[in-house]
DNA sequence: TTGAAAGCGCTAACAC
DNA sequence: GTGTTAGCGCTTTCAA
């Protein structure tokens, strides 16, 4: 027994035309599905294929083709993390996360277009990732960049590379991407507490460096303000339950007479009424929340949380559309898609 | 203006080796860091590298060498599901996922291998994987398989893949894995329990097709069994905070003198701490509660949860390690790692 | 409608 | 230590 003999080749084309009698451009045609075959040399290919157990060998496919049939999905963070640091817990047990690939899967399947997973959290492996995608591994990028100040966007538009984001670039450059309306929504949470009567609210905004914790802490106040009130106190969190917690707590010292509060996600409104819950504040009784994402979140925490509703599957299948019209079209035209957020009731507030 | 002026091609290697005065050879072993290449020849290589902005055609590189530098991270999932279901939504929130991508990705990454991430919820999606894998997308896979009768492992022995499983397989078949000692860790569930002088437990489990719920359920009713507790009655769950909070209300309702629980992970035992609060129920005064994981739900519920702990980045480690080992050798040889849980106390029990 | 043949860009013997 | 050369398996003109 030879080494020849445990590890037998993948069979090719060539095998295939060779039992079926025909040429491997034949082979070619049929398997591509290409038009302009006899019917009856078609069965006799597909019966080779079948008997020879032949899948096509995507390298060899590519190398002609310039196509891999693959996007990239991209997850950036901020550099100053490593790995005992709970980034990857928290991109990935954010309700959020989920949601949007299945909402980029949906359009990416039927299309039979798959999806690689790439994160990026430092410098280290931002590089080697921008190496990785200019290498060719995949057809565009889905960008979902979690900071201000990242690069990553100039270096894709610079790479060439069909690329587009999950939110408004915090600089403007010319990159397409699907947002929701942000003031909106946070207007949409102002409302709310007003009509409630709210005399004395507060905010608890996500990392004052990325835009849409600036867009809903702007909006919330613009709203607030065509309400009468002129002062809205804020605490910034990350977007985690812990932050939430703990801000609620620094409010609630500072500011005893809260009786409103709108946090810029749902996961901190879920931490916030964990503090008001310690500090035997009832809600919505006492205090008013309002959250943002209604992500799964907000039926799990008690009491469930009112909520402004973007709707992440609807966005991520925009940006999955977006990105295969780029990647078919020879000069794509820099594009953005904004989508309207809807408030959920619920206990709350 | 044409066409042509529009879309560079991107610089090959034969490029390079035109600007640095060498054969294409040479350049390749530059590239690839081989030795043999002389100090100065190489610099004036790297010099036409950088100046070039070359960057390596991906497919031809694997078209000779059969290699793609990638591992795929496959979840797979029980049919029946579609997109409006929540099944990423689960997946991926889960607190369990992000722990497992990490640790995984920390032997990856300084390797320079790359995690391609697929998922299988339906049997359509299931072929479509293994045809994407047969094509030689990737040098391997790292399985997480949620239900018993996956026919995933099987087809992917059969395509001849290098794999390893996050479980032990549900039926004996020759497939590497790594795993936690699931009955320890229930007998540790257990014993806490009993040291507390619980007198009437009962316990949520997993999904009874899944070879880890059965063993902590078997593990866990074998201990009692030694601390003189003869029946343990028990509810099925699903792993969801969801069906914890439910099995729970049925718990009560069937055994209202309860006074001690086992949920299979900590979800679940956070859905049951919250049905436990709904009904007035003080944990761990009138209910001792201890989960599984010490995944993030173990802290944030309240009270913080007493739980086994599973080092699942280290599981996950473990997995990418042995997968790389199995790519490298010819005749891997099947292998098992087992983990040794822990028991990490809370306040909960 | 089918076949022949020319590469796609790279690595790896094998010479030199 | 370096260059020459033969493919890897596929798609795609171009002829027939």
């Amino acid at each position: 027994m030879t080494a020849d003999d445990d590890i037998p080749r993948a069979p090719t084309l060539e095998d295939v035309a060779r039992v079926a009698g025909v040429s491997r451009a034949t082979v070619s045609r049929v398997v591509n599905d290409t038009r302009n075959v006899d019917r009856r040399i078609r069965e006799v290919v597909q019966a080779a294929v079948a008997q020879t157990g032949y899948v096509p060998n995507q390298a060899a496919r590519s190398l002609v083709t310039r196509r891999t049939g693959s996007v990239a999905l991209v997850v950036s963070e901020a550099e100053h993390r490593s790995f005992d640091d709970p980034f990857l817990g928290r991109v990935f047990t954010d309700p959020f996360f989920g949601r949007v690939v299945s909402g980029i899967i949906s359009v990416l399947r039927p299309r039979a277009v798959n999806l690689v997973l790439m994160l990026a959290e430092t410098n280290d492996s931002r590089s080697q990732l921008i190496d990785y995608l200019r290498q060719g591994h995949v057809d565009g990028v889905l960008l979902i960049s979690t900071h201000a100040d990242d690069p990553l966007p100039s270096m894709l538009i610079e790479s060439g590379l069909p690329t587009v984001l999950s939110r408004r670039p915090s600089t403007p450059i010319p990159i397409s991407y699907v947002d929701v309306a942000q003031h909106v929504g946070a207007g949409l949470a102002a409302d709310r507490l007003a009509e409630r009567g709210c005399q004395q609210v507060a905010t608890i905004s996500g990392p004052m460096d990325m835009p849409a914790s600036q867009d809903r802490l702007n909006g919330f106040r613009e709203a607030m303000a065509r309400h009468g009130h002129a002062f809205v106190p804020s605490v910034e969190g990350n977007f985690t339950q812990d932050s939430g917690e703990q801000a609620m707590r620094e409010l609630l010292d500072r500011y005893p007479d809260i009786d409103g509060l709108f946090a810029a996600n749902d996961l901190m409104a879920q931490g916030a009424l964990l503090a008001l819950h310690d500090r035997g504040i009832a809600v919505p009784g006492r205090v008013a929340v309002v959250g943002f994402d209604d992500s799964s979140a907000a039926t799990a925490s008690r009491p469930p949380l009112t909520t402004v509703r973007q709707p992440i599957e609807d966005m991520a299948a925009a940006m999955a559309d977006l990105l295969l019209a780029h990647i078919d079209e020879r000069q794509p035209r820099v594009t953005s898609r904004i989508f309207e957020p809807t408030l959920v009731v619920r206990d709350s507030a």
